[in-house]
DNA sequence: AGATGTGAATGAGTTCACAGCT
DNA sequence: AGCTGTGAACTCATTCACATCT
């Protein structure tokens, strides 16, 4: 039906699963893929051939938020792409700003560089007299007592949490107090989220952990 | 009774959910807190008050594997740590080779540095011939066409994955040959796994572009 | 009494199977 | 004919509720 895509809006912001949104990211992922190599069309069940993914859920994501396939024939590729790409926020940059300029948040820095596909660092800032003013990878590293003032002059949208786990409770309400719209937290403590300030946690050593119970 | 926990050993190497396994990471670490605390008995309705748990969740977690608590009591802390310090492998320390030393290895390999927790950087690879002999926070960048000798010489047991998108699946195999025991990739893609060989993925993008949805 | 350990109930997420378009 | 979109079935995970033990 016609006017079913166009309700595709009322649906966004209903509560995805983070599983649903993680997936979504890589079939963007795949259709950027697809697109160098030349493929306009694709049916899902190519897809999931392709990326190892599983047709069935391919769909299901996706009919979640519209009909963006033809029946017979397939998903276009660039529409679907686009598509994803708004719907995931994507098609525009976002600017990031680093808290704790220690090891992890130095490395970040570099690693994500000034231009990180949709995303930009544009500050950081560290409490560490001694590494304020330091240049890393074209910042210069400010004080977390300005931390309002850097967040409205440098447009950042999304913390970067680096700081040491009895530091990431507080760090991450400043940032909200600060009027930051998102976090990403790197220390390994749960920190309790706002619900306005949506929280994605990285937490290394888990992971390290995970794969050593399988060395035992 | 007394031999239900002797069969303990029986189960550990069934299937345990990932989700299971980052648990119990994160229960060893409220435990080493607890520890520093000074804490010698915890029930798991105050562990989960304090960490922002489930009580439930926690019991079920924990019988998975053997009765650790005393019931009308609780659960020591020293010993339960113990338990899961050698159930998740913790107990010893594990070396971790790193593969592809760019922006992204580099940083890792400081982060990390030369000890983390019960991980070990113990040696970096990469195929840049300008890379190679070149020295990263006490590591000789070593070539990768030598990485058979490098794991044996090293006895690395985890590779680091920090190579770009393409060469993911070749370094992982190459990883796997060379006797590598379990791989972290940081590389955005999907890489197939064998089954003598586990994978975790650490896709930052992908979390980034999570945030990014709640901010359109 | 008070906390664990656990079957039973609920809920979330995935896969199946097919109706409905093109 | 072929592929999408989707209710129904199923599997996996969490929560409830209570029997069991100290």
């Amino acid at each position: 039906m016609a006017d079913r895509s166009d309700h595709r809006e009322v649906n966004e912001l209903e509560e995805v699963s983070p599983l649903t949104l993680n997936r979504l990211s890589f079939y963007l992922r795949c259709l950027r893929h697809l697109q160098e190599s030349g493929v306009s069309r694709v049916s899902s069940q190519e897809m999931a051939q392709r990326y190892h993914l599983s047709a069935t859920q391919i769909r299901k994501d996706l009919a979640q938020f519209g009909e963006f396939g033809i029946r017979g024939v397939g998903y276009d590729v660039d529409a679907l792409a686009t598509h994803l790409s708004s719907l995931l926020g994507l098609d525009r940059h976002h600017a990031l700003l680093i808290v704790g300029m220690g090891n992890l948040g130095s490395a970040l820095a570099q690693y994500l560089g000034f231009n990180y596909g949709s995303f930009r660092v544009v500050a950081a800032v560290d409490n560490d007299p001694r590494k304020i003013g330091r240049k890393v990878a074209n910042l210069t590293v400010r004080s977390s007592a300005d931390l309002k003032e850097v967040v409205r002059e440098s447009g950042a949208e999304i913390g970067v949490l680096a700081v040491p786990a009895e530091a990431a409770q507080e760090n991450y309400d400043a940032l909200a107090d600060a009027g930051i719209k998102g976090v990403l937290n790197f220390a390994p403590v749960r920190v309790k989220r706002r619900t306005n300030v949506p929280l994605k946690n990285v937490d290394l050593r888990i992971n390290l952990e995970e794969l050593a119970f399988f060395l035992r």
